[in-house]
DNA sequence: ACCGGATAATTTACCAGTAAAAGATATCGT
DNA sequence: ACGATATCTTTTACTGGTAAATTATCCGGT
């Protein structure tokens, strides 16, 4: 077959669908499916679709990314999300703040303290007053492991991000954090 | 207690945490977790968290948002994804290329692929030549329910980030292009 | 003092995704 | 033509998460 740059002839064998998969020369996957969507249905607003789409695909592929130093050091993210709330509020946490701090249900909390306990990263221990509530802390252990993947993980992140220069960094930072209040300040209220 | 504005008094009984959980007054949750992370190690260099930590963060809430108008319609978000890469290709799929399509493993293709047959939207037909492959395609309910679901997708979307003025969501559509570009160019490459 | 209802954590049953192996078929080198 | 190797899909065994139910405890009103 030719290697132009033209539409693939018909009948054309061989990979199709430059829709995601790989990124062509020009624009990310995204931009590809947002173009296949509009030719398919030309009357659609697709702005939505490209920021959405696209956070959500690099979303995918950063936490691809930083998996990777932490699965050297055995942990889950998941499991160092809940280290690394403990170490950075530094001090003992209930079950469920550490579940509102991570982001994740309860019961999810519960089986991770037990395997995180049972590897000595944390320790539980019950409150007095209230005995319904238990409160979980850092054992040296875990602040070692925490603060020994720490330094790796920002490195790898620095690396990922190397491809945007300082202002752009900036700039993206802020119209996240825009749109992160918004949402934050919104969905509740709109889910409620 | 009071109900002053001031950091809570030692001692103080109540919600502690601004880290994570509902967003303070000002700035989002990332905000806070990165303000706890310099306090608890000063030297660090936090920029590239406040990007990758504030996409993930979106990333999470926004399909949390999406998949409402899903669940109304009995599908997944990973189900319907399935349903739109036959639908914006227009044309039949083979496992392997809904699972490149799809960002999932083969393995969850087949599986979601055997779901959706039984419920009668998609339709598999053997290739004559090559008998290792299956042709997939959409059925017309297949199809009926991804154009059905599609417009309430995309103006939940546009509600969702309504926040944002024109401006602002265009230079973020760009500055994501660009990292995602640079993050699907490189990170096969990185991992390689 | 005690009961009804709230709250904290855990347990249970289940579901979706994955990695690795298996099964079936095609292709290439000789 | 034949065997080694590669490719496409499915299966298997397992993992980690969730929702709903469970247990244990606290609190507020009468």
């Amino acid at each position: 077959m030719t290697a132009t740059e033209g539409p693939p002839a018909a009948g054309d064998e061989g990979p199709r669908d430059t829709g995601a998969g790989l990124p062509g020369r020009r624009g990310d996957t995204v931009a590809a499916v947002v173009r296949q969507w509009r030719a398919v249905h030309p009357g659609l607003d697709t702005g939505p679709m490209e920021v959405i789409g696209r956070i959500n695909r690099c979303a995918a592929l950063l936490q691809q990314a930083e998996d990777a130093p932490l699965r050297r050091a055995g942990l889950s993210r998941a499991e160092f999300d809940l280290l690394g709330a403990l170490r950075r509020t530094g001090h003992e946490l209930t079950p469920s703040e550490l579940a509102r701090e991570t982001f994740s249900s309860g019961a999810a909390v519960t089986k991770r303290l037990k395997q995180l306990s049972e590897r000595g990263l944390v320790e539980r221990r019950g409150d007095t007053r209230d005995r319904r509530v238990a409160f979980v802390r850092l054992t040296d252990a875990g602040r070692d492991t925490v603060d020994g993947i720490l330094p790796a993980q920002l490195a790898y992140e620095t690396a990922v991000l190397s491809g945007l220069d300082g202002p752009e960094l900036g700039e993206l930072a802020a119209l996240l954090g825009s749109l992160l209040g918004q949402l934050e300040g919104r969905l509740g209220a709109l889910r409620a």
